[in-house]
DNA sequence: CACTTGACCTGTCCGC
DNA sequence: TGCGGACAGGTCAAGT
């Protein structure tokens, strides 16, 4: 699912709720999604409280007490929902729906707080997981987090940061560079798509066939498309809910994404579908043209 | 090396 | 209606 946007709405929602909230017990069952053993991790989170909610690229990081982080990434499928335990039945707010029908077949671990309050980490594919890590150290020790480039939507994220990383990969095509979350951290594929079309490249043109000028208009691009999605509260297109268990309407302002066969609102041109670095990719050939007699 | 292709999973949708 | 195959927001390991 989650991409920055996705993951950084989930975030602003957990840390709302979560800081000052003491674990009571967590229950898991699908080990391989919280590969520290269990009983460790039971031991080490029960009694602590949380402390804040931050983010580095698709990865949510929870602050403890302790000396541990939790680190939880949500990949295709991956929810966390929190229900304050105050909700009661027959309300018929219609947001609250998910959070009664807690858990489900998808709750791979539940947190229960000591005020009654529960979280849940759904994922229907299982292909997410969740981490305790020592907080010290922790952005150069854990083998995932010193990998990821820069923060595309830091104030101090540059355009030759940007354009550096980018060209380390010129044999690559530029959808693929972008996907690349050791070049920019927090790009998915519907970004990915979004940003390529604002800047009218197309995805398979080459790295190095890519003019300064596009790569500083994906570069703008990227953190526009990324800052209107997390003021919409993030794409919903199947599995995404934020924490409140509640979609978000990023892509009623898509202009390519999943719109394939529809015509562009650029150029009125039909918008089609192709594989690009194994990914679906939705483009308006028309608006994004390759370069001629180049890949 | 740099780059590409499956595998990891479950669920849904589409064509026959 | 049933069944097979393709596909889905992401990353890895293994291949070329």
């Amino acid at each position: 699912m989650p991409e920055l946007p996705e993951v950084e709405t989930v975030r602003i929602g957990l840390q709302q709720f979560l800081p000052s909230l003491t674990i009571k017990d967590v229950s898991f069952d699908w080990p391989k999604g919280f590969p520290n053993s269990p009983q460790l991790v039971k031991d080490k989170l029960i009694g602590t409280t949380i402390k804040k909610v931050m983010r580095r690229g698709k990865v949510i990081i929870i602050d403890l007490s302790s000396k541990y982080s939790l680190l939880i990434h949500l990949k295709m499928t991956g929810q966390l929902v929190f229900d304050d335990g105050k909700h009661h039945f027959g309300g018929g707010h219609p947001t609250d729906s998910l959070i009664h029908s807690l858990p489900d077949r998808s709750t791979r671990v539940t947190f229960v707080f000591t005020n009654g309050a529960k979280l849940y980490f759904n994922d229907q594919r299982k292909f997410g997981w969740v981490k305790l890590e020592p907080t010290d150290g922790l952005y150069q020790n854990n083998a995932f987090l010193s990998k990821l480039g820069p923060e595309p939507l830091e104030d101090s994220y540059t355009f030759d940061q940007f354009t550096s990383a980018v060209q380390k990969r010129s044999g690559t095509s530029i959808k693929a560079a972008i996907l690349d979350q050791s070049v920019v951290a927090g790009v998915g594929n519907i970004y990915a798509d979004e940003g390529l079309f604002a800047a009218r490249i197309h995805p398979v043109t080459k790295v190095a066939d890519v003019s300064i000028i596009k790569l500083k208009r994906l570069y703008t691009a990227l953190r526009e498309v990324m800052n209107l999605s997390i003021a919409y509260g993030g794409s919903s297109d199947r599995n995404y809910v934020d924490a409140k268990g509640k979609k978000g309407s990023y892509l009623t302002f898509a202009k390519v994404f999943r719109l394939e066969g529809k015509p562009c609102s650029r150029c009125g041109r039909i918008i089609t579908k192709i594989r690009v670095a194994g990914r679906g990719t939705h483009v308006c050939t028309h608006c994004q043209k390759l370069p001629k007699n180049k890949s």
